[in-house]
DNA sequence: AAACCTCATTGACAAACGTCAAGAAATTAG
DNA sequence: CTAATTTCTTGACGTTTGTCAATGAGGTTT
């Protein structure tokens, strides 16, 4: 909880008011390893901050899954699109690990938005940034072969390969086990 | 011009005055075919609005030109993060025909803005409709193979494969072009 | 009409990937 | 500590793709 009022401070200094109407309105939830937040298919009603814990988001295609990314601490998740206009989620949302979230109800967008200017900007600001993290995803996919994004987490993301079953990291990359385990052995002698 | 106004009134109204306002404060510009409306690198001070002719958002990696999007009529184009954040591109925007656009120069945005505050709802808009096509986007990188997102463009945009040469299309794919015709041989016969 | 240019198709071959199956390593449970 | 389960690695093989090269088709220029 109080990490995310910490989280928010980074962007925009909340009064004490503020503070506590967000205490107000959220709900912490601790949540079991391999939970289902969100099924492909159900209108998303939660939004996600994660204090502790590790999340993935992922598609259902011919029985698969493939996971279009991984959140961690300090990282807001949701069904953008499902939650901001109440339609069907198009994928999955499931914890990696036990997990703690803190969680803001549809029903109280409205009021958040009413109480503070502020909290318009913080949504406005935290759009912008999954905007900006989408046109990088996207980037990836065109610039960079499965090695390449590898290589990439492991620069940028290095907690995540170590924390994260490898099997999981070979959907994100678009390839299967077999071959991430090959293009690690491929770094590794290199 | 009008198609702008026209384009624009789809999401909110707009005034006598502020018509006239987009009227006095933007360009209008024809710009003949492969020409470079943007290199990266460079610090991107406009952003478009297709009135007429067809453009393309290309990465060059590797010497390759791998295009991220086609944008039409009725379409903004913009590297959107060089726009907004004032930082190199890190893509090149040139057209494939000759074109016909608006053009809104980034000075320019404040007094937008200020005048009224229609025009930041409007962009609001227009950046969460960016939001959405990038989600689609990514969605169909993992999701599909090259053979299902041509699939995907056939079913939604033909008119950009009648109207844009091939190999772009197949650069667009992420495959060569030797294998979107190998694909298209494919569906054609199945 | 001929020469030219761009674009699309086709074949041949090598490289990369998915799949299947087996086994090794690591983690968890009893 | 051992058994069980999950996860990771490795080999073999078939499929798909990229690359190179040649050919063909369509449009433009001179």
């Amino acid at each position: 909880m109080n990490t995310l009022i910490h989280f928010l401070n980074r962007y925009t200094e909340l009064s004490n008011k503020e503070i506590a109407f967000v205490e107000e309105n959220i709900l912490v939830k601790q949540v079991p390893k391999n939970h289902v937040l969100l099924e492909e298919g159900q209108v998303s009603t939660e939004f996600y901050f994660i204090t502790k814990g590790c999340v993935r988001l992922y598609y259902l295609t011919n029985s698969e899954e493939k996971t279009a990314y991984f959140y961690t601490e300090n990282m807001f998740v949701s069904s953008y699109e499902s939650f901001t206009k109440q339609v069907p989620a198009t994928h999955c949302i499931a914890t990696l690990e036990e997990t703690e979230l803190v969680v803001f109800n549809v029903n109280q967008v409205e009021k958040f938005m009413s109480f503070s200017p502020k909290f318009e900007m913080l949504a406005r600001m935290i759009m912008e940034e999954e905007l900006s993290a989408n046109q990088y995803i996207i980037s990836s996919f065109i610039n960079k072969n499965a090695e390449g994004r590898y290589l990439d987490l492991l620069q940028n993301k290095p907690e995540l390969i170590k924390r994260i079953p490898q099997h999981y990291i070979a959907t994100f990359l678009g390839v299967s086990p077999e071959t991430l385990s090959r293009i690690r052995k491929r770094i590794v002698t290199n």
